[in-house]
DNA sequence: GGAGAATAGTTTCAATTGAAACTAATTTCA
DNA sequence: TGAAATTAGTTTCAATTGAAACTATTCTCC
């Protein structure tokens, strides 16, 4: 029976979840920097593109739980490494379509797999009835 | 059947995971700046030290899944604020001994109710059995 | 048509952060 | 002992971040 006066952390709901996306993200963020030498925001940014390709900024933006500054500085940044093309959208000359350069394919080949298997490291935490609940908790707890 | 050779951020579970972790920390640190001017590293400095008065900056940091420096830093802003006190230890001239002030018992006496009320918002989103995975879940993930 | 509102994307600025270096005190052990 | 290693906590420095301001373009509607 908990104290009602008194909050145990470890047993806070909204810090065990940061604490857990600290240990998830970290360990996958040293990952993307070591093998491939990217930031969260770049995978992001490239993983939305090996989806969806020829898409804006504006749209990554969206397709990613980032804000439009945050894709402007990764977008800016794989330019530079050569991972992305881009090239202006001739009916709305504000708009840029963005896709991965023939670099930025084979990053992206490579990658998947290793973040896939990341992945499935974590799933084998859970039993598979564990992982349909978790993700379907985390759905209900993102909105609004 | 998911394509092997692509990877769908909203079903990527580090990906949902930052999601919501963020969806459901940044209302929470609203709330805490908004009605008690705290950030949240300092909310976690005085929510450990509601629950264990009288141990060390390192002890917090221990306990509040912090690196020192982040809890040096909302430790001199407690300070600052005067909701901390803080007492040299005489075996051990290093250490400091921190402790809630009556204005920081004050603040969170009336913090407590509020973030119990905010996480109770949470869980009513989720069955009793979905919370009680949620949280099994969050524990194996949060593993090194 | 054209003035004003809206949109795409970038830049500026200040705040937050962690690694590494640092200070001060304590512990270890030759 | 006392020199070297360790520990508690702070400061420095550079990187990351978001809000707000900004540029350039397009849309709205009189």
């Amino acid at each position: 029976m908990p104290d009602p006066d008194v909050i145990d952390l470890p047993n806070f709901l909204p810090y065990r979840l940061a604490v857990a996306t600290d240990a998830v993200s970290g360990r996958l963020a040293r990952r993307y920097r070591e093998e491939f030498d990217l930031s969260i925001p770049e995978w992001r940014v490239m993983a939305v593109l090996g989806r969806f390709p020829d898409i804006s900024a504006n749209e990554v933006a969206a397709r990613s739980a980032m804000d439009k500054v945050r894709v402007s500085r990764a977008v800016a940044q794989l330019l530079h490494n050569g991972h992305l093309d881009r090239r202006a959208d001739d009916t709305d000359r504000r708009r840029t379509m963005l896709s991965l350069s023939d670099s930025g394919q084979e990053i992206y080949r490579r990658i998947v797999p290793m973040a896939r298997a990341y992945e499935q490291d974590l799933f084998a935490r859970l039993s598979a009835r564990e992982a349909e609940i978790l993700m379907r908790a985390l759905a209900q707890l993102s909105q609004p």
